[in-house]
DNA sequence: CGCACTTTTGAACAGAATCAAGTTTTGTGG
DNA sequence: CCACAAAACTTGATTCTGTTCAAAAGTGCG
């Protein structure tokens, strides 16, 4: 039995995950990608030992020069950016394997702030050194275009969400991709705990704390979820999934 | 003088643009990058003629097999996505000097529609051969790098626009981005021509129809702009650029 | 164990959507 | 070049969704 993402990581202690990661990052990253095994030592000679964030700490903040993009290795991630004014807008939740740090490329600054939602690790890639070992390994370059692509797509999907879908639909289109993003990495996919607060939920689908917690009352009266505080129980997830398709035309 | 956006390219008649173009498309990308004379040439090698695409026509939709990125040439674009159910979202409008198509490239499909707004002229970039030359050429591997980055840059953004702002700021802001747009490309920035209908900058801004147009009157009431069916002229720029930035606490 | 943070819930309010005409503009074909 | 049809735009009235304000209850961290 996979361990639940509803147990908070820290009761799993962080010696041991230190353990179950070190340097082994980028491995199972580029298993996919067929390396020769000197290519792999070349790969792992990059990547760092994982490296922990404790909750709440920042990874990075924008303004702060860039060096490296970020694989997280385990744990829970929100980034965010904030406007001129001080509106803060959540552009993100990463988890295990989500690679971040890629909207700092383009000004060699990161435009965005990184936090640890729970105790978390992360192995770092020199970017200067992975570009110079992408051009030796064709895979490796490719492989970081299309997840950079693949964050493009995601971009345009939350844009979606923002400028057409109303509040019910938002909350039950992030339940399901929460879903099965725990789903994929073989965790629990319909019990599973919130890292986030309402207020942070609330920023990244463009709604206030309220609407998100009344939102979610309503789906447990109307018997979709089962809410305990943080802890989510999707009980029949296809009326959360016609909730998304319905179009009410 | 440079030409005024407010006159629709098709006055200047599309051979005079032909001839313009022709190829040179990547010399200005890459000029910047510092490339040698031999560097240049061999980027020119891949790079297609401009292929002209007028109006109302798509450069691709999704779903479309992927082989290249568009740099555009002149004109300018929408580009949009569509969900299960049919409700479409602008994703970005595309002017000159801007690169379109990067979504695709995780999935080697195409995943959104790039429709012509006017007529216009794209430069093509064959993927897998630029991949092939920018392993060659450090600075353009890292060019693709950064446009990519900064796509996501600008997808952020558009989600704290779509997150946080009522309905007058994100016109606002939208006014003001075009506006800067047009001025970086030399163009008149405080008078141009608006390619879209009310519909589509609805789209993108998550506002309908309906609200774009009584946003751009009241602006108008309040001597902020001046609006003529499409052409917009910014009478007052600081306030809207007021309006953006004005914090309601 | 207590204090700060988070969450829930209610009531009033505001902003944008919707519905509905009517008008203007644009593009097309004669 | 004009006439006509379709598309795009404006404006008003109404409705509704989500915000704001407020207060109380719950949770969890130090």
């Amino acid at each position: 039995m996979s361990i639940s993402p509803s147990i908070p990581v820290r009761e799993v202690g962080l010696k041991h995950l230190r353990q179950a990661c070190s340097n082994c990052s980028l491995r199972e990253l580029c298993l996919p990608l067929g390396l020769s095994a000197e290519e792999m030592r070349q790969v792992d000679a990059l990547v760092s030992q994982g490296r922990p964030i404790k909750r709440g700490e920042a990874l990075y903040r924008a303004g702060e020069p860039f060096h490296a993009l970020y694989a997280v290795r385990l744990g829970f991630f929100k980034t965010s950016v904030v406007s001129e004014d001080g509106r803060e807008q959540v552009t993100g939740f990463h988890m295990t394997g989500d690679l971040i740090g890629m909207d700092a490329i383009s000004s060699d600054r990161h435009t965005c702030d990184a936090i640890a939602l729970e105790d978390s690790e992360v192995c770092e890639l020199p970017f200067t050194e992975m570009e110079t070992l992408a051009r030796k390994i064709p895979s490796l370059q490719h492989h970081f275009y299309k997840m950079m692509s693949r964050e493009i797509v995601r971009d345009h999907g939350v844009m979606l969400l923002l400028g057409n879908m109303k509040a019910e639909e938002r909350i039950a289109a992030f339940l399901l991709n929460l879903s099965q993003r725990f789903a994929l990495r073989g965790y629990a996919s319909s019990s599973f705990h919130l890292r986030m607060t309402r207020e942070e939920i609330g920023s990244y689908l463009g709604l206030k704390l309220e609407t998100v917690s009344r939102t979610l009352s309503k789906f447990q009266e109307q018997g979709h979820i089962k809410v305990q505080n943080r802890l989510i129980e999707l009980l029949d997830p296809n009326a959360l999934k016609h909730l998304v398709s319905n179009c009410p035309d």
